[in-house]
RNA sequence: GGGUCCGUAGCUCAACAGGCAGAGCACCCGGCUGUUAACCGGGGGGUUGCAGGUUCGAGUCCUGCCGGGCCCGCCA
């Protein structure tokens, strides 16, 4: 008999399998009884008939409890009745081995299911619920679409180190590792600055993989561990990056929409609102923008806004909300941005960046930026923050030998993932989510 | 760093103005031949986060401690 997994069920209607996992939930009408099964690709309902079984197999549905690992071998049915549209008649079971305890979660009554903050301590079971279960999906689909897009338009998988000297962004905090003789190192923050060196080797480079930041941030969209893809093109401008952007946006969207219809489905997304997201997506600037916020002020809404300031999460959810798709905002003051942006040559107090606002409150999904590849004016920048110029000397090389345009962004894989899935939090979006007070379990 | 809310059964929550600590789910027992996070009947289950105080009497009021949630700032 075939051992078969239960998301390719279809593929057995009429034949006698054996499906390995565990049990879900299980209901009875007497003598028709009912177990729903999950073995990580899907669930699935199987049937037990009294008339159908032999009494020691058909009793041992009495003994079964929430989470047993269970053997069950039964015919493959379509069937409308059926949670997922296949059905198994049971004909024989197996309890491979037994919850030794109540479980701790309910999974059953809706009503019961505790708050989200509450169920991190039991991370590691609640990812076995429905709804967990299909983000994890969502997020294995939009990771896996990048890498696609990025293939197939050949770039190169360039992996910067995740221990580092000195920090890309000198404003935020850093993780401090205890490094041998060097004393301390820290986790990285960002690849980007040995991106900018991969793309003067291999043209066009992509980074995808976790981040760190000692913010004490305590929201819905922050995290101290994160994930995130960063590509870097010699030879681009802000112009060719932010086509890059929505070209990556736009696809990440079609492939979970194509992929993960069941699971967007048990996270009750609303779908339109993912199928809204197609080219070309909104360009703004920064100007433009604090116009947006000016005018929302002015019909009365509680904005706090000051020009020439970065906006706050209020802020940008004001503006996302004017538009149906991702909006691209540009040319922030440059005051307000890293050293390594190049200036806008039409208005030096800009600089040639731009943040990618997800819709529906998600925030800033994307923040990138053409770099400054004039040697002379990197290092005026580098001392204007105060940055320890050694650190910066194989950066500062990058420029001297051949400089040339090139750009790059960087996105969070947590905050995409919860925009996609409609998650409320990032912490739900991966699977062991660390935060400033929480690295257990 | 700032603001705010909450700790009662394994989980979610009640308990009016201080007066016998309860319900649903889970668990155990019984019933039901197509259930749809089934349903019906019964049962066991508590140091009310910890320490102190006020009171005839504290889950409830006061003080301190511990633990947790949500929101903002910073950012992706």
């Amino acid at each position: 008999m075939e051992r078969v997994w239960i998301e390719d069920l279809g593929k057995f209607v009429g034949k006698e399998v054996e499906v390995r996992g565990w049990l879900f939930n299980k209901r009875s009408s007497g003598k028709v009884r009912f177990l729903i099964v999950r073995d990580g690709t899907g669930f699935l309902q199987v049937v037990m008939i009294k008339n159908d079984l032999a009494p020691e197999i058909f009793n041992l549905y009495d003994q079964l409890t929430y989470e047993d690992a269970i053997i069950v071998r039964g015919v493959v049915k379509r069937e409308k009745r059926a949670p997922g549209g296949y059905e198994l008649l049971l004909t024989d079971l197996k309890i491979h081995s037994k919850s030794l305890d109540t479980y701790p979660i309910p999974k059953v009554r809706p009503e019961n299911i505790p708050d989200v903050g509450k169920l991190f301590k039991f991370r590691h079971l609640w990812i076995r619920s429905r709804k967990q279960w299909s983000i994890l999906r969502i997020r294995d689909e939009v990771e896996r679409a990048i890498h696609d897009f990025f293939g197939s338009r050949k770039f190169v998988r360039f992996d910067p180190p995740i221990f580092t000297p000195a920090s890309v962004e000198g404003t935020t905090t850093l993780f401090p590792v205890p490094y041998f003789e060097e004393g301390e190192v820290y986790l990285t923050q960002s690849g980007q600055l040995y991106l900018e060196a991969g793309a003067m080797a291999l043209g066009k480079v992509y980074s995808f993989g976790p981040t760190f930041r000692a913010e004490k941030s305590r929201t819905r969209r922050h995290l101290t561990e994160f994930w995130m893809v960063e590509p870097e093109v010699a030879w681009a401008t802000l112009d060719d990056i932010m086509d890059l952007a929505e070209d990556l946006i736009v696809y990440i969207v079609e492939r979970v929409l194509e992929n993960r219809r069941m699971e967007l489905e048990i996270l009750n997304r609303d779908i339109s609102r993912l199928e809204a997201v197609k080219k070309p997506f909104p360009r703004i600037t920064y100007d433009d923008a604090a116009k947006i916020l000016l005018e929302e002020k002015e019909k009365g809404r509680d904005i706090d806004f000051t020009y020439g300031e970065d906006f706050g999460s209020d802020e940008e959810t004001v503006i996302s909300e004017r538009y149906d798709r991702p909006v691209m905002i540009t040319r922030y003051p440059r005051k307000i941005k890293p050293f390594y942006m190049k200036p806008d040559p039409e208005d030096p107090t800009k600089v040639l960046c731009v943040d990618v606002i997800a819709p529906e409150g998600y925030g800033e999904i994307i923040g990138g930026s053409q770099r400054e590849d004039d040697y002379e004016e990197l290092i005026r920048r580098i001392r204007e923050e105060g940055l320890p110029e050694e650190e910066y000397s194989w950066y500062l090389d990058l420029r001297k030998y051949g400089s040339v345009p090139h750009s790059g962004f960087g996105l969070g894989i947590e905050r995409t993932v919860a925009w996609v899935s409609g998650a409320s939090h990032v912490r739900e979006v991966i699977p062991f989510a660390r935060t400033p007070e929480r690295v257990r379990p």
